[in-house]
DNA sequence: TTTATTTTTTAGCCAAGGCTAAAAAATAAT
DNA sequence: ATTATTTTTTAGCCTTGGCTAAAAAATAAA
């Protein structure tokens, strides 16, 4: 069992990890948990012991195979609870992040089976974020444009290429915001126009929509 | 805002000075949280300068005003928490102690109260205990036989008088069990057995059957 | 290739919460 | 009313997870 401090650095390193791919530096890590660096050192020092990851002086830390799956399981429940705090308690998907902070430390193996299941084993967040499985699978998922997907691919809204006032309240009428799933039905070879549904609606959209809207494919 | 150890510490001296009555001394609270009497202390004189609680050496604590509401705000939480381990997740009603006490302590006012709605605003949980409503009033309720109440009341079960294999095996093919609303549809003064209603079920009681088990009343 | 600068680590300190052992107060027994 | 026992507190120490300031290593600049 880890305690709440260890499971929140696991966590960042994983994050952190993914991106800057590779080795993670003391100082970012540091930086991203709004900490000092020498708080950063001791703690990694120790996790280092418990094989949690491999840390070389003065190089860096890189979680191990154990580590990762710690870190996939605390994501995976951060994951869901954000889907039940959106889904079943009807919060905006830009509220849930704190408090899905503080719910991803409960330990329960089958509270997560049992959630998961309530959820209908959702894909991903309401952030359009892919949630691993219950053995730690990521779906590998590829940010795209809304444009570059074919007919009867689909993606989840994960933002906007640029953001006028214009677009936003077009996207606000569309109800389309993040998390939101949008199907392809039909695209028009000619002029890249699209037709597309969101939820129970079907619609067209030009290229120039197309263009501006980011989704996260499997 | 409280540490996790401030929380438990008074949720633990307000349900010992429920029981107990009044004051409460320092062992009491060390052997309900399975800690040191040294410790107790410790914490028991921080949390008095907190003015949490009123504390005289040597005599026990109590705790004020400000501390019963902190206290039945975790207590409210705790068993919204249960009910919905048992009602959305399917938990059965013994498995989900220690969850809940772990849920207790996640802090957003917004949460408990959507989770409330999400709920139906439950009165009791999957044990029959009362739930607080959101400005911390329980309903005051008074344990008594099912044999002691009228016509159109209700209980919730909280337990049975005297457990035999026969008995148990009763109610449970009649779906009775701990937190189950049972509405009194008639009652026989000749011999004192009843009409109740258990879920969409309605049956026929003896008074033997009615003397032997405690039900939660408002 | 020295010298500066940045990054990281070490050393030493702090607060929260816990523990043990000893002292002090309260309570019970003679 | 003493003595014995139990309860509670105090004193001192430990671990976790922070922090600052100084030292050491790595990197960049001259």
């Amino acid at each position: 069992m880890y305690s709440l401090a260890e499971e929140n650095y696991i966590k960042t390193i994983f994050h952190l990890q993914q991106t800057k791919k590779g080795v993670v530096s003391t100082n970012a890590i540091a930086e991203s948990m709004d900490t000092k660096a020498s708080s950063v050192t001791d703690m990694v020092q120790k996790l280092s012991e418990k094989k949690v990851l491999s840390y070389v002086k003065y190089k860096g830390a890189q979680l191990t195979e154990e580590g990762k799956k710690i870190a996939t399981r605390i994501v995976r429940k951060h994951r869901l609870w954000e889907v039940f705090l959106v889904d079943k308690l009807e919060f905006h998907w830009d509220e849930v992040h704190e408090i899905a902070e503080q719910l991803e430390h409960i330990h329960s193996t089958e509270l997560i089976k049992r959630l998961d299941k309530f959820l209908g084993s959702p894909a991903f967040d309401p952030h359009g974020d892919p949630i691993p499985d219950e053995h730690g699978n990521f779906v590998k998922t590829e940010k795209k444009l809304l444009s570059q997907l074919h007919k009867s691919q689909f993606g989840i809204c994960v933002g906007v290429k640029e953001s006028s006032t214009e677009y936003l309240q077009y996207l606000d009428k569309k109800k389309i915001s993040i998390g939101t799933k949008i199907n392809v039905l039909g695209k028009e070879f000619f002029d890249g126009s699209m037709v597309i549904e969101v939820g129970t609606n079907q619609f067209f959209v030009s290229k120039k929509i197309a263009d501006n809207l980011y989704v996260q494919t499997l």
